[in-house]
DNA sequence: CTTGACTCTACAGCCGCTCGAGGGTGTCGA
DNA sequence: TCGACACCCTCGAGCGGCTGTAGAGTCAAG
């Protein structure tokens, strides 16, 4: 299998996997005579695990910690729960992080209200006003 | 009123002010005889202004859109609605998107429920089954 | 022998900063 | 006059998770 079949099943790009072999999440396949990457079944799986991740929004690290429990055989699954619980918590605060910033968006959009002009529109100035500290980390 | 009194003004970094002005932010100040960046009141309520827009995960561009509306001495505000509105959407997009995530991955938890082992535990399994194409973007 | 689909490597770019190195400026007190 | 110290300067690299480009090589079919 060759990496644009892989590519085709996993439904990533080519250059996806490639990166993912580049920052060790996907290991180096054998290559062919011509160097092409020749991928088994198990790169499949392995790669479906890691964009299974990703669609659940796992950092890199994350992935690196799951995997590492698949691959040691460990006799337990607490360090698998524990990223997902993690992670879960991390979703949970992000959720309310954007429920606030929708909250202020709503506010400011509510001060316009068919104010023709940017100066008596009150959006502007709603900005100055907004509470900067208690900003909304979306990203991480 | 030199870098550093206005990055405790506006409450943000001096790198992050140096930067908005790399990217055309914020209007570059004159300079002192010792080439240090002196800023004016005007300086400050424009800095506050983008730091409100950021706190609303405004991007850059969008920013600039609301900026140029101020400065453009603009009639209407129409543009200016038009910003918050599609970011309204667009942060409206992000908490579904993440209320998925958020119901996925009590799903997965689930499969665990105190198994033991890995084999047993379901979590990865789980990863394998998820549908990637519904992919939770939540980072745009 | 050529065409065309595929592959390879290496590097730059996106966003919104953040940090570090290696220097200069300006105001104190001793 | 010297040094200590807080502040400032520029330049360049780094983060994550890819994406895109350039320029070259591989391989099967016609």
């Amino acid at each position: 299998m060759q990496i644009g079949e892989l590519a085709r099943a996993a439904r990533c790009s080519v250059a996806t996997i490639r990166y993912y072999e580049q920052v060790g999440l996907l290991p180096a396949p054998e290559r062919t005579a011509g160097n092409f990457r020749r991928y088994q079944a198990t790169h499949l799986a392995r790669l479906q695990a890691i964009r299974g991740c990703r669609a659940l929004d796992l950092s890199r690290d994350e992935i690196r910690t799951l995997l590492a429990q698949l691959d040691g055989a460990a006799r337990d699954c607490s360090a698998i729960d524990r990223v997902i619980d993690d992670h879960l918590t991390h979703v949970c605060e992000q959720i309310q992080a954007l429920e606030h910033l929708r909250a202020q968006l709503e506010e400011l959009r509510a001060r316009c209200r068919g104010a023709g002009s940017v100066e008596t529109c009150g959006v502007m100035a709603g900005l100055l006003d907004l509470d900067v500290e208690v900003r909304a980390r979306v990203h991480t």
